[in-house]
DNA sequence: ATGCATTGATCGTTTTTTTCGATTACTATT
DNA sequence: AATAGTAATCGAAAAAAACGATCAATGCAT
């Protein structure tokens, strides 16, 4: 059919032992299988590389360019097995992850120069979308990870849940609840609630928490982004609820709002993890998951 | 043992086509023999390159390295078979050729333009020394091809005659012989015989040809070149012996010297051509002294 | 000269690998 | 629920590779 790599193993062990049976020993083979494959090899080229002479083995003017190609091919395909072992430790190479927007600025930054430490080889490729199109890219290929809140529906894909993520309500310094210790659900009912446009998953699970449908709602304006709602909610037009990994990151900086957990608990969002059940790299996501999961506390 | 480049082929075609049984026929293989290649290899790699899905099939981010170098690979094996491709047609690439300093300067140069024009691709290297000397360049290879004068000892070469070159005496313009339509060879044994240094064959002939033993010589000085001994003869210092060769090209200029041919003819050396036995480039070489035996008179 | 040692080519046999065709398992679509 | 499409898998057949033994040619030592 073709040349393979094997004749030109060969071919350079003759080459270098100018010698068949030395060569042939180098090569742990008989000399009349090396002796086979060099004659098959200057048969598929059509044109001789050797001199054979019983004193002797000549290289022909042909065949020190041929091995000065055989060496180039033998080189490339050490380069490829080469690029393959660097390949096999997990999180050696690169990863795309796409991250929802209430998540990216919060969760990944404090942990990335832990992960270059850890994962020295890594090269993480950040996009940064809402679920519904972080899926659409983790479908077509485009991506190899998602991080997005749960539940969400994620057909053939595999999902692990990172952390658990609780809401807390944050409040103008002079807002009417400014006293409570924590704050029931449906004492939110009556508030200006400030949310994100539609399509964040952090809207619906906002309004989830409050018990409240958008029909009925008393929302005021849209931000697209956490940072744009907590500035709303300072120059008091409403209130918000932000998730703690947001408040973790000084989302609030010295704006002096006020944050309220919920009563009892268990007002939360889970962030999870989630790539193609088909792909291979699975091992090395079940680390990166752990490594997120068990992140130092910042 | 390693991978081969059947696999790699195998791979690439599977890239393509995005598609393992179209990359199979494009392959002329059936499926299961694609698949079980490209299972083969990813196994030999440790790493999987392409991420199989009952709808598609996805090209890791290692893939798209493996593919890269795989491709490089490919381009390089090709450029080894059009390497050798270039090579078969005759005279087509390096002829190291060496030829004694009696002919060199006289046969090759005149043909040099002819040579070039019918072998375009033709890469003459030439080596001028003496016979003993280019034969053992031959034995060790680092010469394909020599041009020397016959008969001569060639242990394993294979010599073919290209020619005869006719031996001519070369007198002053005064010399006692100067009406001689031709010249006996005893008549010589008188003269002060001008010849080469040691080691030119054309030496030897030259005695040959006029019957004498050195030891009985009347040789009074020895020049290292054919065009040496023309100046000497002009000088009046004796005669010598040209061949025709050197004849045709000129040497004598405008010396005014007189040329005399041997009586009866027959008094000549001849041109061989001499490679090793086993040389495959044999046809070549044949080839070759066919142009050179019947080149264009100048 | 003559015998011996070396070396690459060659031949027939055995072993290994490759390839194939058929089937299976799984999925998405109708 | 049925169907069409796809890659994996399996056992059998075919092809290729590898081996061991031998041969032929050569150079070297006796």
């Amino acid at each position: 059919m073709s040349i393979t790599i094997k004749q030109l193993k060969y071919l350079c062990a003759v080459a270098d032992y100018q010698h068949f049976t030395k060569a042939a020993d180098a090569s742990f083979v008989t000399q009349s299988t090396l002796s086979a494959a060099i004659n098959e090899l200057e048969l598929q080229l059509g044109v001789k590389v050797f001199e054979r002479n019983k004193r002797s083995v000549l290289v022909t003017p042909l065949g020190k360019k041929v091995l000065v190609q055989a060496r180039i091919i033998l080189g490339e395909v050490e380069d490829l097995l080469s690029l393959a072992e660097d390949f096999k430790d997990p999180l050696s190479s690169e990863l795309r992850l796409g991250v929802i927007p209430t998540v990216g600025p919060f969760l990944l930054p404090p942990m990335l120069s832990d992960l270059r430490s850890q994962f020295s080889k890594l090269k993480l490729y950040l996009k940064e979308d809402m679920s519904a199109r972080l899926l659409t890219q983790l479908q077509d290929g485009s991506l190899d990870l998602v991080i997005l809140a749960l539940p969400f529906e994620l057909p053939n894909m595999e999902v692990v849940t990172l952390m658990s993520d609780d809401f807390f309500v944050c409040l103008p310094p002079e807002h009417c609840l400014k006293e409570a210790e924590s704050i029931c659900q449906d004492e939110l009912r009556g508030e200006d609630l400030l949310l994100l446009e539609e399509g964040h998953c952090l809207r619906d699970h906002a309004l989830d928490a409050c018990n409240i449908e958008i029909s009925d709602s008393n929302v005021v304006y849209e931000g697209n982004s956490l940072h744009t709602l907590v500035q709303m909610v300072a120059n008091n037009l409403g209130v918000t609820l932000l998730p703690a990994m947001a408040v973790d990151a000084n989302i609030l900086g010295d704006t002096g709002l006020q944050l309220k957990p919920f009563t009892g608990g268990g007002v939360n969002r889970k962030i999870g993890m989630a790539w193609r059940q088909t792909d291979p790299r699975r091992d090395e996501y079940i680390v990166l998951a752990k490594f997120i999961a068990n992140r130092p506390t910042i």
